[in-house]
DNA sequence: ATTTCACTTACGAACAATCGTTCGCAAAGA
DNA sequence: TCTTTGCGAACGATTGTTCGTAAGTGAAAT
């Protein structure tokens, strides 16, 4: 039993990384399986398909994010202070699981149909979250009045970056990294 | 001649909207074929081959940039200036060539080793410029003091979720968004 | 301690489908 | 007549997955 979890995670880890690294597409079972030391057809005992696994990355991670601003909704906190929680939120997620996040990022439009509409519904529900936010701090005056889409897809996206040239063991810890960044976003890079 | 012109001009741009809506890989040369009125073989009497489509979008698209980029550093300005024609490059590329772009973006790992690595030179090349305009802004004091890399890449990819939201015949132009996105980086969100 | 039994895991072979591309040949245009 | 363009058929390669079967595993029964 718990050797079995070992390998089914196993597979799931070396998935994740082939996927990010080739692309969900690119990455052959074949490949997997070697990755994993078995046949291609002996994956099939662990899983059910290759979509599958692709599924349960980009939803762990959905969740990931779902988590943290459930907590971040709940504070008793200015817009100002739930904004660099959600900064940080997407800075520690995007250091700590920086494959899945990657993957989670890039090859979800590779779901299929159903699974891809779930998937939209809970992003949609996501963003209009983190919307809300922004605007609220727009309303009490602690933002400036820019178009809330623009600025919560401009600071959605400014964090995406960061599994491609955050490694661990690097000068910057995630901290400095995140101490820059909602720097630069909420107090801008002009001195 | 001229309709020679027009034909393959015609399979380059079907083939930008497919790539851009299912990804390189997902994009047969049978559907692109479809598209375009033709049967898959005929395809082969315009192009050498699928990749080839995926290397003139990424390199033109790297053209534009680079174009751009050539200009702005010629310009007798300082940082802060040159910064903002920048992200106003950045912006007016990915509105004017919305598709070409997200290719650009999101496809291009997918270029043979060779020509891959071509494109990384130019990439880390623009990348190292842009930074140096940063560098020289800190310098002066005209900016924060903000590790250059986290800056660079935060101000990159924070333009690069343009294509998905910016429909021609928005309410907003391009110009307000430009206004907004500077506003943000440059000047930050709070108030 | 040994045997039995059910269940999980692994494998080799093979499947149908799809992929990008080639080839020989005909039609069309200059 | 020569070159360009288009087509149908087919190529070899690779894809995700299935299937029958054998080996391994752990608990229950002898």
């Amino acid at each position: 039993m718990a050797k079995k979890q070992t390998r089914k995670q196993l597979i799931f880890e070396e998935a994740a990384k082939l996927f990010r690294d080739k692309g969900y597409l690119a990455t052959s079972v074949r490949e997997l399986a070697d990755k994993v030391g078995l046949e291609p057809s002996s994956l099939y005992s662990h899983i059910k398909s290759k979509e599958e696994i692709l599924q349960k990355i980009c939803f762990d991670s959905a969740q990931k994010f779902i988590d943290g601003i459930n907590e971040i909704e709940k504070l008793n906190a200015t817009p100002s202070e739930k904004l660099k929680a959600l900064i940080a939120l997407h800075i520690t997620i995007a250091t700590e699981d920086s494959t899945s996040v990657t993957v989670f990022n890039d090859e979800w439009r590779h779901l299929s149909q159903d699974v891809l509409k779930e998937f939209l519904v809970l992003r949609r529900d996501y963003e209009s979250r983190f919307k809300n936010i922004i605007k609220k701090g727009i309303e009490l005056g602690e933002f400036k009045n820019i178009n809330p889409s623009i600025a919560l897809y401009t600071i959605l996206t400014s964090v995406r970056w960061l599994h491609y040239w955050y490694k661990p063991g690097r000068q910057l810890s995630p901290t400095d990294i995140e101490k820059d960044i909602c720097t630069l976003l909420i107090k801008g890079l002009k001195e």
